[in-house]
DNA sequence: AATTATATGATTGAACTGCGTCATTTATAT
DNA sequence: ATATAAATGACGCAGTTCAATCATATAATT
């Protein structure tokens, strides 16, 4: 009865993209479709929304991605799985009744997507990113605002003076940063009217977090947005060996409101594999400290 | 326990619409929306699924094929023709260098759409809609901006005091406006703080358009928007006699800014039919007076 | 004003879905 | 080769959904 793995992370990668041609497939035709009993469509279909690549209804399943986005959507596929890891860890540090910020950048939107299947209620979240306050609209439970402003060609985004008297209007308990960088000096990116509104956000947020994944290390851009003193924690897939080589991981201990979680994903890792049961354990890390609370 | 019928037929237009926003809903959480019962919810996309609108499944229900392509919409809609007619006429009115509102509806949407395919440049472009701020981002020589405010689960609207604090910095050169009925006294709509930020434009604006198809006509709802006092003029396809007949038709006569025009779309005009050449010359009675330029 | 038509919500029984448990078989590891 | 781990299908229970029916209130019609 047992069949190799192969064939399983390929039926359930054909699974995948049968969903996403067609929309919407009732369970009992996957069965057929496939040949599997309708226990392992199941079992296939939970594993695929772990991964948020499918959303399950009674008696079928959508295919899961954003297709209104199309820019979003070839950017998304870079290190989509370390994000996808992050925005779990990222996830622990909201509690119910927060009101949060959600920074521009395809992390970011990772993080919203994880939100969107884990939904912690209620959540009151602020951002200036279409993508985000429309994902997020949809959620029960979450009271979504938007900023004012100029949107930005191309790009989906709200800035300008107006995003950014927009955004002194609130107080965030925790608000996730994007960068295109990052250095010994801090966090880059490329446009001065990000960095605005991130400094905007960031001087009335009690707890700030970034969200980079390794390719931005050692990276700058025109910008700079902010010291690691300016910073409450970062979650990033970088090893620590790597962020000691441009003099990152010395600054961590800094981080007296959270501890800095370094993710320890091997690449070498199949692209199907299970984040598995063994994290549950690692929430002790990832808690705001009762003094921002 | 009986309802109107053009109630019954707006909550299934909604509803068609809700459906093509997000892909999926689950029955109970439709009957939460839109404050039914079960058994109606199920009849209204029965009734929506033998028009072809929606596909239902096991516990909820998913939008049919996409009917965000305007393609498809315009021969789904059934005042589509009519309503990309009086979009036409609504463009004559711009000019560029204009500052312009767009008030949330179906009719303001297909003139968006409109303005995507023959773009006035440059233009100002301010709305609270989200997905007319998504498709006005992506036409060029348009500056396109956002009020800021709460985003609402049903409508991708933008609404609530930001939205209105937002919409008192700007002066409008023109806004567009739609409501859900008119009559004798004026525009109707269902939701307060839909009619709260509508009033905060109009006080902002020079010229205040009403874009309204037949179908409103003779209807109220809970909310009073404006008189026709208010207004600057009004775009419908209904006849001459049927405004008449509740009496709105001797009311135009006061539009001293612009004259009302109205449509005369025949019904049994072939839907592919071209609006064609004839109307080239009514240009005049859509422009703007110098008095407001 | 009287009559007809219809939109609605509650109820009921039948059918279905989903999940956990279990035994079985077979791949993978040592 | 042996032991372990993993994938699969079958079964049953609990919860949910669905269609049909019915009474009722109210819109539309005359």
């Amino acid at each position: 009865m047992r069949v190799p793995r192969h064939v399983v992370d390929a039926r359930r990668r054909q699974l995948a993209e049968l969903l996403q041609r067609h929309r919407y497939f009732e369970i009992a035709e996957l069965c057929k479709e496939f040949g599997v009993s309708e226990a392992t469509m199941r079992r296939d279909l939970a594993n695929l929304e772990k991964n948020h690549l499918v959303t399950r209804t009674y008696g079928g399943a959508l295919a899961d991605f954003n297709l209104r986005f199309p820019s979003f959507r070839q950017r998304r596929n870079i290190a989509a799985d370390a994000k996808r890891a992050m925005a779990d860890k990222a996830l622990r540090l909201l509690r119910p009744e927060m009101t949060v910020f959600f920074d521009n950048g395809t992390t970011v939107f990772t993080l919203t997507e994880a939100l969107r299947h884990s939904p912690i209620r209620p959540l009151t979240c602020v951002t200036g990113n279409l993508p985000v306050a429309d994902l997020l609209s949809e959620v029960e439970g979450l009271d979504v605002h938007l900023l004012g402003g100029q949107v930005l060609r191309r790009q989906s985004v709200l800035l300008g003076d107006a995003a950014c008297r927009s955004a002194e209007q609130w107080t965030f308990d925790v608000a996730f940063f994007s960068a295109e960088g990052m250095t010994r000096e801090g966090l880059w990116n490329s446009d001065a009217a990000v960095v605005a509104l991130q400094r905007a956000v960031a001087a009335n947020s009690r707890a700030k977090i970034a969200l980079l994944d390794a390719t931005k290390l050692g990276r700058t851009a025109p910008q700079f947005f902010t010291g690691w003193e300016g910073l409450s924690g970062l979650l990033t897939d970088a090893s620590v060996t790597s962020l000691e080589s441009v003099g990152i991981a010395s600054l961590m201990a800094d981080f007296d409101h959270i501890t800095a979680h370094v993710l320890s994903l091997t690449a070498s890792k199949p692209p199907h594999s299970e984040p598995g049961e063994e994290d549950e354990d690692e929430r002790s890390d990832l808690t705001l400290p009762t003094s921002l609370l």
